[in-house]
DNA sequence: TTAAAAATTGCAACCGATTGCAATTTTTTT
DNA sequence: AAAAAAATTGCAATCGGTTGCAATTTTTAA
């Protein structure tokens, strides 16, 4: 197929008169080599076509330059998004990403670790599966000393840092405004308890009630997978309930089962934001679709992928220590649109 | 950090008395190792806690097991799907990717190409940017033999294999759906004409038209980007014109574009599909949410992405040869709702 | 001008698996 | 039982950078 043989640190030595070691460091700006040699040898590289060769260099150093990156899924707006920001900033500091998913599946999540560990990432990008109870599959990586992000979907490790939004606060605020908008009765669609982000925005949304002194009730928490399906399951168990039990609004923990439960609900004839306001997490582009528009938690999956790289790269390359740094939160907004305004309905 | 050194072929082959080499070709099932063999190394591979040095492997075999993706975008729905279904695919096989995006800019694909070229990736798997007007980027990996697969935004060419679903066909029978639904002056909203997928659309509806005896008009060939802005530029657009001017239908050749024209239009009052009837391209979640639900074009992001790995490593492992196949064509369907329906309007 | 310090450069041994070819062992054939 | 064929196994070179340490050259200090 090709004829062209590979150029290599010796043919660049060879013609320049010096040794490869010499070549070696001076390509990657070594500063014991003089800058006038340095220069040449960079020259030279380019003459020849010199592309330098990974798993040589790989196999003697021990570095990869390649971060693992294992989500649940990645078919969602949000989680693209997060891609796209860790692609960037990882291409951007010379590092690949081995992708893999765990389709929600602890089982798949372990052996996916395997994996990573097998491919000897420099460090891992991790959002945990709906049902990973805990991180022993991670062992092997924090006794190797391979540092480990978590983002979204957490867990809490001395030796790893996590990136995530505030999602006690932003639930906390939206069921406020759910509250000041009108609505009593608000149900919660929740997911997992074990999840940070699940668990976390129940907490929100409970102290939201409190501090407006409306006691929770547990019927009002439905727990599954939030998935579309789930979506519209809500809405028939809704629909299954007597009217004077039937909650004014429901807060879920995606756009997604909240869409899906509004659009069940509207086929009924139920009036929302007139009968049962709503509002959703993620800011996904459906929730600017819904009619009415959905009102939800707007923060940037690219931003947090952009973070969760820099963070683990500047630990790999000695800029900052991961185990000091124990927490990232950023930025989240609430988006208020039609769904859950009761009082001033447009 | 690490206490326990690496196990490597070499201790394998101390512990059984026998050479490295066999012990290397035990791991893969050479065939002419003895089975009993065979069996003892990989109890003591196992026992020892033995991985793999992809990195010694690669740089003698100059195999890379690595496969590089360049798309335009992650961000959204269709390529999660494809990147998943790719994610899978790959990963069952052995096989690592490589993702980088171009943001739909030729210039970065340009760059990316090189980037996937240094990193040798084993082969290639592309959807072109929406830009792109030539392969030279390219030429590196025909001139070395590298295969490249290319997907939904293809280029044809002699020593590559595309995978693609018949948007000719697709086209057509969605526009003569529309027709036979009540719509005679239909509007396109397509793409750069530099893409297979938008020129083959453009193409289809042409065709329809013509085989029902209307007449195509270019002032309803509004190209774009078809981003969300675009679909609500296109709205604007058309509210300009004069009424006898207007487009009675639309089709947009995606659904994010068709939906927000929709959006847009229905804040002045017009009825949808009573007015103008709407058919996008994709069935993106939007499509089921918006209202009316969006006649669209279904075909799956997950089993393009699965054929696009499966025909590049079948060819890197010499099950078949990429450059007899020339064209995988894969199932679309059209999904009649609402949008489109002029005559049964619900 | 010479000794001491600093800056450059090179030697040579790795890193761990792969592979062509030869050597040895086992099985089959006669 | 000897010769031929087939099955196993091993030798040793190789892939292309990297790095500790020593050697050499240049610069600075005395």
């Amino acid at each position: 197929m090709s004829n062209e043989k590979e150029i290599t640190i010796y043919d660049i030595a060879k013609q320049l008169n010096i040794s490869a070691t010499t070549v070696s460091r001076g390509l990657k700006d070594h500063p014991s080599i003089n800058k006038h040699t340095r220069k040449k040898i960079a020259e030279t590289a380019k003459e020849l076509g010199y592309r330098s060769n990974n798993f040589a260099s790989s196999l003697r150093s021990k570095k990869t330059h390649t971060l693992g990156v294992m989500v649940p899924r990645l078919n969602s707006y949000f989680m693209a998004s997060v891609m796209s920001g860790m692609e960037d900033t990882a291409n951007r500091a010379g590092y690949n990403l081995i992708i893999t998913q765990s389709l929600e599946k602890n089982t798949k999540e372990v052996t996916n670790a395997q994996t990573m560990f097998n491919k000897r990432v420099d460090g891992l990008l991790v959002s945990l599966a709906y049902d990973t109870k805990n991180v022993d599959h991670f062992t092997p990586f924090f006794r190797k000393g391979i540092p480990i992000v978590f983002f979204d979907r957490v867990h809490s490790h001395i030796d790893s840092t996590c990136i995530i939004i505030d999602n006690y606060k932003a639930a906390y605020d939206i069921t406020k405004h759910l509250i000041e908008a009108g609505s009593r009765r608000i149900m919660h669609l929740g997911g997992n308890m074990l999840r940070n982000v699940y668990s976390e925005r129940l907490r929100g949304y409970k102290q939201a009630l409190k501090d407006h002194k409306i006691s929770f009730d547990e019927k009002l928490h439905y727990i599954s997978d939030l998935s579309e399906a789930d979506g519209t399951k809500a809405a028939e168990h809704i629909l299954l309930m007597k009217n004077k039990d039937r909650p004014d609004a429901v807060f879920a923990s995606n756009d997604t089962a909240a869409v899906h439960c509004m659009i069940r609900l509207k086929t009924e004839g139920i009036s929302i934001p007139g009968d049962i306001a709503f509002a959703g997490f993620n800011n996904d582009p459906i929730s600017k679709v819904v009619e009415p528009n959905l009102t939800t938690v707007n923060y940037s999956g690219y931003a947090i992928g952009e973070a969760a790289v820099t963070s683990l790269i500047n630990h790999l390359t000695g800029v900052a220590n991961i185990k000091t740094t124990n927490t990232i939160i950023l930025r989240s907004d609430i988006v208020i649109r039609e769904s859950s305004q009761k009082n001033k309905s447009l």
